[in-house]
This record gives structure tokens, sequence and C-alpha cells, in this order.
RNA sequence: UGGGGUGUAGCCAAGUGGUAAGGCAGCGGGUUUUGAUCCCGCCAUGCGGAGGUUCGAGUCCUCCCACCCCAGCCA
């Protein structure tokens, strides 16, 4: 006979209204904030962004900003643009704008309107800054990198004044012209505000505004051949954008001084204000775009979406539902104060997730033949699974059982000590789903090694206790002998063994885990995991969380997280 | 040593002058056909330190200490 061997778990909607079990939680500090404007009536509807710039991968620090912006616009009632801080060229590319909107998306955020893009504000900037040259605000700047260096001052020491500082504005608009008509090379000269060379504060000592840079640019092509500095541009951009809660990383506070000063200056059509957070840390894991960019290129890792990196689309390929990120994002909180997150705190949220919503099946990674000697040669019966222990709203398995199983080498030995509550001769163990069976002997091959188990089933005992009384004392998963699936499986295990890979000077590559990727073949596992959904992520009970690999050509699973695991002994 | 920021348990984090929430981790126990889930209990006489104000201070004041960020024509 045959069973039914459509797709375990296929439909779409594996969601309980995750919504209604969310915990209160007391508002933070920009919850606050908001909280207060709206009240006031200074902004009776709120504006964010999330503004990346298109030059790498989106990776956990990013959804945790992603989060709060989206976030925020949603229980205020607001909105949230999604913009590419694109004013660099040089480091930037389509492929990074196509993956960043996509990980939005699949984050379950939608933004107002278009895509937007700092680089469709260039005419807008350049005018301003032609503005701020025609107040005396701003000058071009002939000094060399190294020489602004120099006059730029210490930490300690207020800078000097640019020789280039008392320019006519009649001369100042005569040489802005020649920059942006392309007659000076990159790095002779640049666009300067005209601020204050003694401040404290290091970013208002004449800021560079507008730099050459001979680039085709990936939205604007030729057009241009200077591009204003983030300085320059960003506050601009929320400006033009009616943002009213501009919220970025602490690194910018001190940028926020210039922020607002440019604000100030130009006749800009809204106010928006900056507000600062804590960017997010997490152990045994490297967030900084240059490193994982290294990893990456240096093929320690097999592309941005591999499963071991910390990237959007490496834990989405991993198996991580966009909720469980979510989860850890409204787990961890938005501070001022720059801590570091365990990942463990990560790992909860993703297994919170997957308890509740993975549909389950058997796995068994490490084969090991039971023959069932007194069980009929010719019968396959069909055992009943459901699809979830609490909810019988997934799809229930059928699963086929015949004389021949596999169960799990591990879950096997000759004799064993009390604590051991699996298959042992002489013992009894619950299959799951099936029959309670005994075993009496194993046969092992020239070497020693156990190549089969020979065992009973004990009668009448699927779905019942055995009539004499005596109970097994464990629970392990089976395969059918016959009708089964055989697949790859990929065991991911963290990519670092250091706690701070990321940390300082370390030399992080030194500290990648060897055995950060096992991989395993021939693993079986119930038939109807040959159709396993894309996209799903299955539980392989009593071994963890599994799903379907993208990009592997034979059946592969890829592990997300093994379950948890508190046996001791 | 200039400026900006932050210090509450092993980690994250509430607390907004009235006597230290919650989560993660950990440790006990219960349920269980997943050693999972779930449930119950334990886990800061203490809030970076020292003074001070107050009937009362994690919250206010003073001084001190530690850590993070800033000297890109990166963002």
């Amino acid at each position: 006979m045959t069973v039914n061997d459509t797709p375990i778990g296929s439909r779409t909607h594996l969601d309980n209204d995750n919504a209604n079990d969310k915990p209160s939680r007391p508002p933070h500090f920009l919850e606050q904030i908001i909280q207060g404007d709206i009240q006031s009536g200074k902004t009776p509807q709120i504006v964010t962004r999330f503004p990346p710039e298109p030059n790498g991968y989106l990776h956990i620090g990013h959804a945790k900003s992603i989060c709060l912006n989206f976030g925020l616009a949603e229980t205020f009632g607001g909105v949230c643009n999604l913009r590419f801080d694109d004013t660099n060229p040089a480091k930037e590319d389509q492929e990074y704008i196509d993956a960043i909107i996509r990980d939005v998306e699949w984050l379950g955020f939608r933004w107002q309107g278009d895509v937007r893009y700092a680089s469709s504000y260039f005419q807008q900037l350049h005018d301003w800054a032609v503005d701020l040259i025609e107040q005396g605000k701003a000058y071009v700047c002939h000094l060399t990198a190294d020489q602004a260096r120099e006059y730029r001052g210490t930490l300690t020491e207020a800078g000097q004044n640019s020789p280039y500082r008392e320019r006519t504005i009649e001369e100042n608009l005569a040489e802005f012209t020649k920059m942006r008509e392309g007659h000076y090379d990159e790095g002779t000269c640049v666009l300067r505000a005209k601020i204050d060379m003694a401040s404290p504060n290091m970013n208002m000592r004449d800021p560079i505004l507008y730099r050459i840079r001979k680039q085709t640019h990936h939205q604007t092509g030729d057009d241009w051949c200077i591009y204003p500095t983030y300085d320059f541009a960003h506050g601009q951009e929320d400006a033009i954008e009616g943002i009213t809660h501009s919220i970025c990383t602490l690194e910018f506070a001190d940028h926020r001084p210039l922020y607002e000063w440019f604000v100030q200056h130009l006749p800009v059509p809204s106010e928006p204000t900056q507000y600062e957070f804590g960017r997010l840390n997490l152990n045994y894991t490297v967030t900084s775009k240059r490193k994982l960019k290294q990893l990456v290129d240096e093929q320690h890792v097999d592309g941005w979406d591999d499963p071991r990196l910390p990237t959007i689309a490496g834990l989405r390929r991993r198996g991580v539902r966009p909720e469980a990120l979510r989860k850890f994002c409204d787990m961890i909180g938005v501070t001022k104060s720059d801590g570091v997150v365990d990942v463990a705190m990560l790992e909860h949220a993703i297994r919170d997730d997957l308890d509740k919503n993975a549909p389950r099946a058997m796995c068994v990674l490490n084969p090991l033949k039971v023959t069932l000697t007194n069980y009929p040669e010719d019968k396959t019966e069909v055992m009943h699974a459901q699809g979830h222990p609490n909810r019988d709203d997934l799809e229930e398995r059928e699963l086929p059982f015949s004389r021949e199983i596999f169960i799990d080498a591990d879950d096997f030995r000759e004799e064993a000590n009390k604590k051991y509550k699996r298959l042992v001769i002489g013992k009894r163990v619950r299959l799951r789903n099936a029959y309670v069976i005994e075993a009496d002997e194993c046969v092992k091959d020239e070497q020693g090694n156990i190549v089969e188990v020979k065992a009973r089933v004990i009668e009448g005992t699927v779905g019942n206790n055995p009539e004499d009384g005596i109970k097994p004392k464990g629970v392990i998963q089976w395969v059918d002998g016959k009708q089964h699936a055989t697949f790859d499986v990929a065991l991911y295990d963290r990519l670092f063994t250091d706690e701070s890979p990321d940390a300082g000077d370390k030399d992080f590559l030194s500290l990648i885990n060897p055995s950060s990727l096992e991989k395993k073949t021939q693993c079986v596992g119930e038939i109807g995991l040959a159709n396993a959904v894309v996209g799903t992520t299955y539980q392989f009970e009593r071994e963890g969380y599994f799903c379907r690999d993208t990009r592997s050509e034979i059946l592969t699973f890829n592990r997300t997280i093994g379950l948890r695991d508190t046996f001791v002994g």
C-alpha cells in the first residue's frame, strides 16, 4: 500500500495569532518622547525612516533599527520611509539595494510610498549648498587631505582656519561651479561649512559638505561628479521627507549640533529632530559590515546568506522566521547604553517561535537498522501523528510502518545505566507515534560496529501502554525502512569560538569555529519530507529545527537550532 | 588631558523622591508518547564609589571612578 505523501506542513498559514500573546512591556525612552510629542500636539502624526547605505547586506543589528523605526510608526499610527542613503557611489551597489528591500519586506514591514533615495535629492542639496555659499557660510577649500588634517587640530587643541576660508562669495560660487562641472580632480578641493575651527566638537570644525568623486553612481549615472557628505545630506533628506523623529545610533550623537545647524540655516520644509539609541552588540558574532564583507569575499563562508552569518539573509536561510527576529528585538529593549546581548537571548526567541509554529516530523541522522522479528514481512500499517503536539490546525501525518525501521545509532546501547532512557538490550522503548518495542540482540560487523538491532514489537501498544504493566522509560523517533526520504543535513554551530570576536584589535579570522558546519549524508526522514516546502522550518522531533536549504542541488536540510537540552548525566 | 554619552543581578532591562518589575541564563520540583514544550519555586538589605539634602534617595545635589564614541574628502 501507499500512504499519503503530500508534503507535511505545506499549509501557508502556520501562525497562531501571535499578536494576541504579545506581552505588554513598559515604554522605552523613544516611545515616551513620541507619546509626549503626540499629546502636546507637536507631531500629530510621526514620520520615521530606515536609512541604510547600500554598501552591504543587512544584519541583525539593522533588524533592531528596522523594528524600532517601523515599529514606532506602527504603534503610534505614523508612517516610516525606506530611504537609501546613497551618497557615496564608490562603495555602493545595486545588488545591495535589491537585497535590502527583500530583507525589509521579509521582516514584514511596509514603507510609505515608494522606496526613496538620497540621490534623488542631489539637485536640491546642491542648491542648498549654493545658498550657504551666498550666505557666506560655506567656502571651497583647496587644502589637501593631509593639510586639512593638520589644520583640523586635535581633540585637545583647537584647529587653524583654512587659508581659503575668507574667499569672497563670488569666488566661492565660481569655484563651486568649477567643482560641479568637473574642472577639478578628485581630492583637489572640497566645499566646507564655515562654522568654528576651535569648536570642542570636531564635527563643527568647518565640516565638508561636498567632495569630488568622478564615479558613476548606481542611480544617477554620470550626472554628478560631486557628492554630498553624510552630514550635509542626512538632515536635509529628513527635512524633505517630513521626518519628525530621525533615529540613529549613538556614534552620531555629536553630529547632532551639525544636523541642527543645517536645519537652522537652510530654508528646509520641515524641522526633524535627531535621537540616538544604542546599537545592538551580540556576543559570539561579528556585525561590522567590513568584517562580514571580508568573511564573504575571502570565502570563509558561503556567501552573504551563509546560515552562520548574522545577516538577515543568513538567518532566513538558516530557518529563522521573521517573527523570531521581531520578538528578539522586542526583548532586548531600546536604550542609550551600549551593552552586549547574549546570543542565548536570540536563541531563545528562535526556539520560542519555532516551538509554537514549526510542524513536527521525524528524522534519523545516524540510521541504524532495526528488524522487528515478530512483525510480518509483507505487512505495512499506517501510523498517525499530530502535526503539532498542542495545535490541531496543522495537518496530521500518516506514517508507514513495517518490519524494518531505522532508529538513530545514539538511541541504542547494548547496556546502559538507569539514566539512559533509550533502547537497550532486554529493555523497552516507545517508538514515537507507534509501538513499544523490546530489543533482543544486536548484529555487529567484523570491526565490531553495531549494524543492526533485532527487536520485537509489543502487541497492542499503539496508543496504549503494554498490558503487562512494564512501561518503557523513553520515547525515540524512527523512520520506516521502505518508505522514507533520504537527504543530507547541515549542522550549524556558532561561527566564532570567542565571546567577542568583533572586539577592537582581535584577529577575528583566527577565532572562527572549525566545526561551525558539520555535513551529514544519507540521513533518513519520514516520507513527507521528500517534498518539504522551502520557507517552512520543521521540528525534527528530539533533534531540533530544520529547514530545506535553498541552494543545494540534492535535498538538504539546514539545522536552524537544536532543541534545548537540559539532560545531565 | 577637549567634547559627547553610559553605569541597576552573569546578560538585557523597568524604575521619573515612598521602600528594587520583567525577560535571558542558572538552580530545584511537577506534568509529558519529543531528555522539548508547559507549570511551580529559588535567584540584588542592593542600584559604579564617597559624601550631602530629606521623615524617606536607584531617583535630588557635590565630588570622584570606570567604560564607549569623536581628529575619513565613510556612513
